[in-house]
DNA sequence: CTGAATCCGACTTGATACTG
DNA sequence: CAGTATCAAGTCGGATTCAG
Protein backbone atom coordinates (compact mmCIF):
# COMPACT_ATOMS: atom_id res chain seq x y z
CA UNK A 1 0.00 0.00 0.00
CA UNK A 2 1.02 3.52 -0.60
CA UNK A 3 -0.19 4.80 2.70
CA UNK A 4 2.30 6.79 4.67
CA UNK A 5 4.34 4.81 7.10
CA UNK A 6 3.53 6.44 10.42
CA UNK A 7 7.18 6.80 11.20
CA UNK A 8 8.01 8.39 7.89
CA UNK A 9 8.72 12.01 8.44
CA UNK A 10 8.30 13.25 4.90
CA UNK A 11 4.93 11.67 4.37
CA UNK A 12 3.75 12.94 7.69
CA UNK A 13 4.29 16.45 6.51
CA UNK A 14 2.44 15.93 3.28
CA UNK A 15 -0.56 14.61 5.12
CA UNK A 16 -0.48 17.33 7.75
CA UNK A 17 -0.39 20.04 5.15
CA UNK A 18 -3.53 18.75 3.58
CA UNK A 19 -5.75 19.74 6.46
CA UNK A 20 -4.83 23.39 6.01
CA UNK A 21 -6.98 23.37 2.90
CA UNK A 22 -10.06 22.69 4.98
CA UNK A 23 -9.84 25.84 7.07
CA UNK A 24 -12.93 27.93 6.90
CA UNK A 25 -15.02 25.06 5.53
CA UNK A 26 -17.97 24.87 7.91
CA UNK A 27 -20.16 22.22 6.23
CA UNK A 28 -19.88 19.00 8.21
CA UNK A 29 -18.40 16.14 6.30
CA UNK A 30 -16.26 18.56 4.34
CA UNK A 31 -13.27 17.58 6.40
CA UNK A 32 -13.06 13.87 7.06
CA UNK A 33 -10.01 14.47 9.18
CA UNK A 34 -11.78 16.78 11.60
CA UNK A 35 -14.61 14.35 11.57
CA UNK A 36 -12.60 11.34 12.60
CA UNK A 37 -10.43 13.23 15.04
CA UNK A 38 -13.45 14.63 16.81
CA UNK A 39 -14.79 11.15 17.24
CA UNK A 40 -11.48 9.85 18.51
CA UNK A 41 -11.29 12.70 20.95
CA UNK A 42 -14.62 11.84 22.48
CA UNK A 43 -14.42 10.54 25.95
CA UNK A 44 -15.57 6.97 25.52
CA UNK A 45 -14.89 6.04 21.92
CA UNK A 46 -11.51 4.47 22.46
CA UNK A 47 -12.51 2.58 25.56
CA UNK A 48 -15.39 1.02 23.67
CA UNK A 49 -13.27 0.09 20.69
CA UNK A 50 -10.77 -1.42 23.09
CA UNK A 51 -13.55 -3.32 24.79
CA UNK A 52 -14.67 -4.81 21.52
CA UNK A 53 -11.20 -5.64 20.36
CA UNK A 54 -11.11 -9.11 21.81
CA UNK A 55 -14.44 -10.03 20.29
CA UNK A 56 -18.16 -9.24 20.23
CA UNK A 57 -19.75 -8.12 23.45
CA UNK A 58 -23.22 -7.41 24.76
CA UNK A 59 -24.42 -4.09 26.06
CA UNK A 60 -23.99 -4.88 29.72
CA UNK A 61 -20.71 -6.66 29.26
CA UNK A 62 -19.42 -3.62 27.45
CA UNK A 63 -20.61 -1.35 30.19
CA UNK A 64 -18.81 -3.42 32.76
CA UNK A 65 -15.67 -3.58 30.63
CA UNK A 66 -15.48 0.15 30.12
CA UNK A 67 -16.03 0.86 33.77
CA UNK A 68 -17.80 4.01 34.84
CA UNK A 69 -19.71 4.81 31.68
CA UNK A 70 -23.40 5.54 31.96
CA UNK A 71 -25.96 3.78 29.81
CA UNK A 72 -26.72 7.06 28.16
CA UNK A 73 -23.17 7.62 26.96
CA UNK A 74 -22.63 3.99 26.08
CA UNK A 75 -25.70 3.99 23.88
CA UNK A 76 -24.82 7.29 22.31
CA UNK A 77 -21.25 6.40 21.50
CA UNK A 78 -22.27 2.98 20.27
CA UNK A 79 -24.76 4.60 17.90
CA UNK A 80 -22.17 6.94 16.50
CA UNK A 81 -19.71 4.15 15.91
CA UNK A 82 -22.40 2.07 14.31
CA UNK A 83 -23.41 4.93 12.06
CA UNK A 84 -19.81 5.36 11.00
CA UNK A 85 -19.63 1.68 10.15
CA UNK A 86 -16.94 0.93 12.72
CA UNK A 87 -19.06 -1.48 14.71
CA UNK A 88 -22.03 -3.71 13.99
CA UNK A 89 -25.12 -4.25 16.08
CA UNK A 90 -27.08 -7.49 16.11
CA UNK A 91 -30.26 -8.01 18.07
CA UNK A 92 -31.12 -11.48 19.34
CA UNK A 93 -34.86 -11.89 19.98
CA UNK A 94 -34.30 -13.94 23.10
CA UNK A 95 -36.68 -13.76 26.02
CA UNK A 96 -34.72 -11.07 27.74
CA UNK A 97 -33.57 -9.31 24.60
CA UNK A 98 -29.85 -9.20 24.05
CA UNK A 99 -27.79 -7.15 21.65
CA UNK A 100 -24.31 -7.93 20.52
CA UNK A 101 -21.83 -5.38 19.28
CA UNK A 102 -18.72 -6.20 17.28
CA UNK A 103 -16.00 -4.44 15.38
CA UNK A 104 -16.39 -4.36 11.63
CA UNK A 105 -13.33 -4.78 9.41
CA UNK A 106 -13.36 -1.02 9.02
CA UNK A 107 -13.43 -0.58 12.76
CA UNK A 108 -10.63 -3.03 13.19
CA UNK A 109 -8.53 -1.21 10.64
CA UNK A 110 -8.81 1.93 12.73
CA UNK A 111 -7.13 0.29 15.68
CA UNK A 112 -3.66 0.45 14.17
CA UNK A 113 -3.35 4.23 13.75
CA UNK A 114 -5.10 4.79 17.05
CA UNK A 115 -2.65 2.48 18.72
CA UNK A 116 0.19 4.41 17.12
CA UNK A 117 -1.05 7.59 18.71
CA UNK A 118 -1.50 5.95 22.08
CA UNK A 119 1.94 4.53 21.76
CA UNK A 120 3.34 8.00 21.19
CA UNK A 121 1.43 9.20 24.23
CA UNK A 122 2.91 6.51 26.43
CA UNK A 123 6.39 7.03 25.10
CA UNK A 124 6.39 10.76 25.68
CA UNK A 125 4.03 11.29 28.58
CA UNK A 126 6.86 11.67 31.06
CA UNK A 127 8.36 14.37 28.90
CA UNK A 128 4.98 16.09 28.78
CA UNK A 129 4.63 15.82 32.52
CA UNK A 130 8.01 17.43 32.96
CA UNK A 131 7.10 20.22 30.58
CA UNK A 132 3.90 20.89 32.48
CA UNK A 133 5.65 20.91 35.82
CA UNK A 134 8.21 23.38 34.51
CA UNK A 135 5.52 25.57 32.97
CA UNK A 136 3.40 25.57 36.10
CA UNK A 137 6.40 26.29 38.30
CA UNK A 138 7.32 29.26 36.14
CA UNK A 139 3.95 30.98 35.80
CA UNK A 140 1.70 28.86 38.05
CA UNK B 1 12.75 -0.48 22.60
CA UNK B 2 9.76 -2.71 22.39
CA UNK B 3 7.37 -0.09 21.20
CA UNK B 4 4.67 -1.30 18.89
CA UNK B 5 5.13 -0.73 15.23
CA UNK B 6 2.08 1.32 14.32
CA UNK B 7 1.25 -0.92 11.43
CA UNK B 8 1.77 -4.12 13.34
CA UNK B 9 -1.55 -5.66 14.08
CA UNK B 10 -0.52 -7.77 17.03
CA UNK B 11 1.24 -4.95 18.80
CA UNK B 12 -1.67 -2.67 18.12
CA UNK B 13 -3.80 -4.97 20.17
CA UNK B 14 -1.36 -4.98 23.01
CA UNK B 15 -1.35 -1.21 23.11
CA UNK B 16 -5.11 -0.97 22.88
CA UNK B 17 -5.58 -3.38 25.70
CA UNK B 18 -3.44 -1.25 27.93
CA UNK B 19 -5.96 1.53 28.16
CA UNK B 20 -8.50 -0.83 29.69
CA UNK B 21 -6.42 -0.74 32.85
CA UNK B 22 -7.16 2.94 33.26
CA UNK B 23 -10.91 2.56 33.47
CA UNK B 24 -12.32 4.01 36.60
CA UNK B 25 -9.18 6.04 37.32
CA UNK B 26 -10.45 9.61 37.77
CA UNK B 27 -7.28 11.48 38.82
CA UNK B 28 -6.06 13.56 35.88
CA UNK B 29 -2.66 12.61 34.60
CA UNK B 30 -3.31 9.04 35.62
CA UNK B 31 -3.91 8.12 32.00
CA UNK B 32 -1.48 9.75 29.59
CA UNK B 33 -3.40 8.23 26.74
CA UNK B 34 -6.67 9.92 27.66
CA UNK B 35 -4.70 13.04 28.23
CA UNK B 36 -3.12 13.16 24.83
CA UNK B 37 -6.19 11.97 23.01
CA UNK B 38 -8.32 14.63 24.62
CA UNK B 39 -5.89 17.26 23.44
CA UNK B 40 -5.81 15.83 19.93
CA UNK B 41 -9.57 15.80 19.87
CA UNK B 42 -9.80 19.48 20.66
CA UNK B 43 -11.07 21.53 17.84
CA UNK B 44 -8.05 23.63 16.98
CA UNK B 45 -5.02 21.70 18.17
CA UNK B 46 -4.28 19.97 14.91
CA UNK B 47 -4.85 23.03 12.76
CA UNK B 48 -2.35 24.94 14.85
CA UNK B 49 0.24 22.19 14.76
CA UNK B 50 -0.24 22.03 11.03
CA UNK B 51 0.15 25.77 10.79
CA UNK B 52 3.46 25.62 12.61
CA UNK B 53 4.74 22.67 10.68
CA UNK B 54 6.43 24.69 7.96
CA UNK B 55 8.20 26.88 10.46
CA UNK B 56 7.75 29.44 13.25
CA UNK B 57 4.82 31.82 12.97
CA UNK B 58 3.54 34.89 14.76
CA UNK B 59 0.21 35.12 16.49
CA UNK B 60 -1.63 36.89 13.70
CA UNK B 61 -0.05 34.82 10.99
CA UNK B 62 -1.21 31.75 12.81
CA UNK B 63 -4.69 33.12 13.16
CA UNK B 64 -4.87 33.80 9.47
CA UNK B 65 -3.44 30.39 8.63
CA UNK B 66 -5.94 28.50 10.76
CA UNK B 67 -8.87 30.43 9.40
CA UNK B 68 -11.89 31.12 11.55
CA UNK B 69 -10.38 30.73 14.96
CA UNK B 70 -11.01 33.46 17.52
CA UNK B 71 -8.17 35.09 19.40
CA UNK B 72 -9.51 33.60 22.55
CA UNK B 73 -9.32 30.03 21.32
CA UNK B 74 -6.01 30.57 19.59
CA UNK B 75 -4.47 31.89 22.79
CA UNK B 76 -5.96 29.13 24.85
CA UNK B 77 -4.86 26.31 22.59
CA UNK B 78 -1.44 27.84 22.18
CA UNK B 79 -1.04 27.98 25.94
CA UNK B 80 -1.98 24.35 26.34
CA UNK B 81 0.44 23.24 23.68
CA UNK B 82 3.15 25.37 25.22
CA UNK B 83 2.46 23.91 28.62
CA UNK B 84 2.72 20.41 27.22
CA UNK B 85 6.06 21.29 25.68
CA UNK B 86 4.87 20.77 22.12
CA UNK B 87 5.46 24.35 21.03
CA UNK B 88 7.72 27.18 22.16
CA UNK B 89 6.85 30.83 22.60
CA UNK B 90 9.34 33.64 22.12
CA UNK B 91 8.55 37.29 22.72
CA UNK B 92 10.39 39.93 20.73
CA UNK B 93 10.40 43.32 22.49
CA UNK B 94 9.91 45.25 19.26
CA UNK B 95 7.92 48.49 19.15
CA UNK B 96 4.71 46.72 18.32
CA UNK B 97 5.37 43.59 20.34
CA UNK B 98 5.57 40.39 18.35
CA UNK B 99 5.52 36.81 19.53
CA UNK B 100 6.73 33.84 17.61
CA UNK B 101 5.54 30.31 18.10
CA UNK B 102 7.37 27.23 16.90
CA UNK B 103 7.21 23.47 17.20
CA UNK B 104 9.60 21.89 19.66
CA UNK B 105 11.27 18.58 18.83
CA UNK B 106 8.67 16.93 21.02
CA UNK B 107 5.91 18.65 19.12
CA UNK B 108 7.42 17.65 15.84
CA UNK B 109 7.63 14.04 16.97
CA UNK B 110 3.89 14.08 17.54
CA UNK B 111 3.20 14.88 13.93
CA UNK B 112 3.99 11.37 12.72
CA UNK B 113 1.36 9.43 14.69
CA UNK B 114 -1.14 12.22 14.15
CA UNK B 115 -0.50 12.07 10.46
CA UNK B 116 -1.02 8.32 10.54
CA UNK B 117 -4.44 8.82 12.02
CA UNK B 118 -5.33 11.53 9.53
CA UNK B 119 -4.10 9.29 6.78
CA UNK B 120 -6.45 6.58 7.95
CA UNK B 121 -9.25 9.11 7.99
CA UNK B 122 -8.59 10.16 4.44
CA UNK B 123 -8.21 6.63 3.23
CA UNK B 124 -11.50 5.48 4.71
CA UNK B 125 -13.67 8.55 4.80
CA UNK B 126 -15.62 7.55 1.73
CA UNK B 127 -16.41 4.26 3.38
CA UNK B 128 -17.54 6.11 6.47
CA UNK B 129 -19.68 8.41 4.38
CA UNK B 130 -21.33 5.44 2.76
CA UNK B 131 -21.96 3.82 6.11
CA UNK B 132 -23.56 6.99 7.41
CA UNK B 133 -25.73 7.39 4.36
CA UNK B 134 -26.91 3.81 4.70
CA UNK B 135 -27.57 4.22 8.40
CA UNK B 136 -29.47 7.46 7.95
CA UNK B 137 -31.50 6.05 5.10
CA UNK B 138 -32.49 3.07 7.21
CA UNK B 139 -33.51 4.81 10.42
CA UNK B 140 -33.35 8.48 9.45
C1' DC C 1 -31.68 -6.77 29.36
C1' DT C 2 -31.42 -2.89 26.35
C1' DG C 3 -32.37 1.05 25.66
C1' DA C 4 -35.27 5.96 25.19
C1' DA C 5 -36.58 10.34 27.44
C1' DT C 6 -35.94 14.00 30.46
C1' DC C 7 -33.64 17.20 33.54
C1' DC C 8 -29.71 19.59 34.89
C1' DG C 9 -25.03 21.01 35.93
C1' DA C 10 -20.29 21.57 34.01
C1' DC C 11 -17.48 22.55 30.52
C1' DT C 12 -16.49 24.52 25.70
C1' DT C 13 -16.67 27.93 22.26
C1' DG C 14 -17.55 32.27 20.27
C1' DA C 15 -18.46 37.43 20.06
C1' DT C 16 -17.32 41.57 21.76
C1' DA C 17 -14.87 45.01 23.96
C1' DC C 18 -10.84 46.63 26.33
C1' DT C 19 -5.51 46.93 27.47
C1' DG C 20 -0.26 47.31 27.08
C1' DC D 1 0.33 43.33 17.58
C1' DA D 2 -0.88 40.28 21.09
C1' DG D 3 -3.39 39.34 24.16
C1' DT D 4 -7.17 39.66 28.52
C1' DA D 5 -11.96 40.02 30.43
C1' DT D 6 -16.60 39.29 30.26
C1' DC D 7 -20.82 37.48 28.78
C1' DA D 8 -23.98 34.55 26.01
C1' DA D 9 -24.83 30.25 23.66
C1' DG D 10 -24.15 25.63 22.70
C1' DT D 11 -22.55 21.06 23.85
C1' DC D 12 -21.25 17.21 26.82
C1' DG D 13 -22.02 14.10 30.30
C1' DG D 14 -24.37 12.06 34.40
C1' DA D 15 -28.44 10.71 37.16
C1' DT D 16 -32.87 9.35 37.06
C1' DT D 17 -36.93 7.49 35.35
C1' DC D 18 -39.67 4.88 32.18
C1' DA D 19 -40.57 1.29 28.41
C1' DG D 20 -40.32 -2.88 25.22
Amino acid sequence: MTRAQPGNHDDSHAVLQRIAGYRGAPPPGACPVRDVLDRVGQKWTLLILAGLETGPARFSALQRAVGDISKRMLTQTLRQLERDGLISREVFPTKPPSVEYALTPLGRSALAPIAALMDWAETHHDRIRDARAAYDAAEG
